[in-house]
DNA sequence: TGTACATCAGTGAACGCGCGTTCACTGATGTAC
DNA sequence: TGTACATCAGTGAACGCGCGTTCACTGATGTAC
């Protein structure tokens, strides 16, 4: 009962290309798997990306808004908890969307000056963690917020991809001298303590 | 003037993809295109790489190797200093090194544990942050130990992903309400201040 | 309200490419006697 | 030292595949009169 016009066919487009690049991993993604999944003639994608690579910065785009989504605090006076509530789900959907999580950092979106809207998305999301801080800090010197901010980030950014990597360290022929494995268990087995204890550390300094 | 048997394939295969690699992205390096850049035909390296992901096992393993050497202090009494240096060479790294880089921590290699050698290799490169910094601490206790190790590694981490996009978020349609553009370029025009300030308070907490 | 026509969004065939992998092979090397 | 032979490392042809992209097309929609 399909009309030969769809109609909204670049967001539903848009949210099949992000399941496919997080179920199979973003060199599954192409053009032509996209317009398969999504019962459409190979060449109907074209009307609305025109490169590959416009589709990995859509898809992208699309992973810094649910990230921006999952991560800011809709709310007047954030308190320590709420500070690191949010930023164990940063953490959370680092993890949990791997694969998005590689294209919109990694290096597969070689420039992203070329994508306005995935640059304007990407900083929107950062702001929101600028904003949760300031709320809860009530800092003013806006250098010294964007300075702990970018700690913060980096730290919530770091501690994805070395938990992401906690399983795949296991192994019993190496036991390594002091431990990371056993360590990184440790922490995401009480993340929240872990935060707190870090997070309290940077934003005092 | 080549003789029919090498004698010394593997190592030049390795070292060879791991310039294809970091030059052209790791979607570019195949086991073709890298038969084709050693001068070999297409399925000698078939001899000792069984499948793709194999081989970008070994290339990852070669960058944690390089790593290693970058970071590790080989020295006794480790200074403030030297620590800061050894976690500016890391961040260093992780930009000069980017495709590569993204090999090591991404999901690219899906699961290490298929890979003794890959595993052993980046537990040892965590071992030597986390000599470092015994060694500048004194810490008896592991546990602690290895905690701030994560910590720090994260952070320096989380520091090439962000410092890795700096340029690519230089945009004047969208400007971001606190600047991390700025903030991140202040922050890499004096590296060492700002990591002596941030890893102090990691250190001490 | 009806019609002509421009515009738009999707189709389907076709192009040429690089890829992973297999296979039977060949030339070089090492070893047992 | 010489020879037969097993083993090893590299070759070259071939397979089938999915891909990005182009092109001329067609059916649906919107609009001017």
């Amino acid at each position: 009962m399909k009309s030969y016009h769809h109609g909204n066919l670049k967001e539903e487009l848009i949210s099949c290309a992000s399941v496919i690049c997080e179920r199979d991993g973003y060199a599954k993604l192409s053009i032509r798997s996209l317009a398969k999944e999504s019962n459409v003639s190979q060449t109907a994608p074209y009307r609305h990306f025109k490169t590959k690579e416009e589709l990995y910065a859509a898809v992208a785009t699309e992973g810094f808004k649910k990230l921006h989504t999952a991560v800011f605090l809709q709310k007047q006076n954030v308190t320590l908890d709420d500070f690191i509530k949010s930023s164990k789900s940063y953490i959370d959907f680092g993890l949990q969307n791997a694969n998005t999580y590689d294209l919109m950092f990694g290096t597969v979106v070689g420039n992203f000056a070329e994508y306005p809207e995935l640059v304007e998305t990407a900083n929107k999301t950062f702001d929101s963690l600028v904003l949760n801080l300031s709320s809860f800090l009530k800092e003013k010197d806006e250098n010294i917020l964007s300075g702990k901010s970018i700690t913060v980030w980096a730290l919530l950014h770091g501690m994805v991809g070395i938990l992401r990597k906690q399983v795949l360290t296991e192994n019993d022929n190496y036991t390594s001298e002091f431990g990371p494995m056993s360590t990184t268990k440790r922490i995401s087995s009480d993340l929240p303590a872990y935060l707190e204890k870090v997070l309290t550390g940077i934003i005092k300094a």
